[in-house]
DNA sequence: TTTAATTTTGATAATAATTATCATTATTAA
DNA sequence: TTAATAATGATAATTATTATCAAAATTAAA
């Protein structure tokens, strides 16, 4: 259900005092049917195809209220901008093998690698906020080439 | 030992027909003596103390060929920016818990995380170049205040 | 040790990703 | 319908980094 995030954006803007905009609920829309990774100029791209005078101002606003309201996580990749994505919908957290051939990403998830985070922040007496573990490396299918 | 560095970066050199250089030197020299992790401007307000006329440039440079030779290494903490730190001179990898709070690094190593990465890696046929975990939350000392 | 080829350098322009500014437009509650 | 305030697009500013280029430094050879 796309409703985690609907309840989530909505929560954010109530409890913020915002006002509602067509624009900023389009992309939001849009985002929900994103399956995988994103970037700021990638959305861009495509909303402006259907919105021809969107500004690329109001994507990067959007895109900070959402992960604000925790519909989105960020991450860098090891590169120098942001890649989004739809936050975990489920408790599970899962990580990212990145093939720096080809660029692509994969998921996983490893209870033993998580429970062993959570141990040994305990250990430094640390809080986490957020976790993530990044392998970088060559897919299968660049190997072969 | 600093030796090992040292290898590499002379290495580095001999093999990439470059020549020497005193400002080239002076930049590695002072990078062997930091504890921790750095960034590019933090060399440059030190070294500029020193050598008064040393260009920014010289220092992205050099920190770059240190990272192609191995003497460094390169991780973005969520930021979009580079941060830099000698090495492993052992093989034991380590991995970083960053509080959000006052910046502080905590640096662990945990050898079941280790293995179910690699771990990992296999299962999904994937060859791992690097890999990194990265812990964002509070640390002890911030929780108290 | 002069020369010639090549690398290194600093200054600065260019680039990429992002944030800030500001006048105009849209939304909402009264 | 209006008054207050938020949202927007255009664009300037900012930050981190890379590219350019002429001058200086290095090195190998004569």
């Amino acid at each position: 259900m796309a409703s985690q995030s609907k309840v989530r954006y909505d929560s954010y803007i109530q409890e913020n005092q915002l006002k509602s905009s067509k624009r900023r609920d389009l992309i939001f829309e849009h985002i929900l049917q994103i399956q995988g990774h994103f970037t700021v100029d990638n959305i861009y791209q495509e909303i402006s195809k259907i919105d021809r005078g969107i500004g690329i101002a109001t994507i990067y606003r959007t895109v900070k209220l959402l992960v604000a309201s925790g519909v989105l996580t960020e991450q860098t990749f090891g590169e120098k901008k942001g890649w989004f994505e739809i936050a975990d919908q489920k408790l599970e957290h899962h990580d990212h093998m990145i093939c720096t051939s080809c660029g692509k990403i994969i998921e996983f998830h490893n209870k033993v690698i998580e429970s062993n985070t959570y141990q040994i922040a305990k250990t430094h007496r640390f809080i986490i906020y957020s976790h993530k573990l990044e392998i970088f490396g060559l897919c299968n299918t660049c190997q072969k080439q």
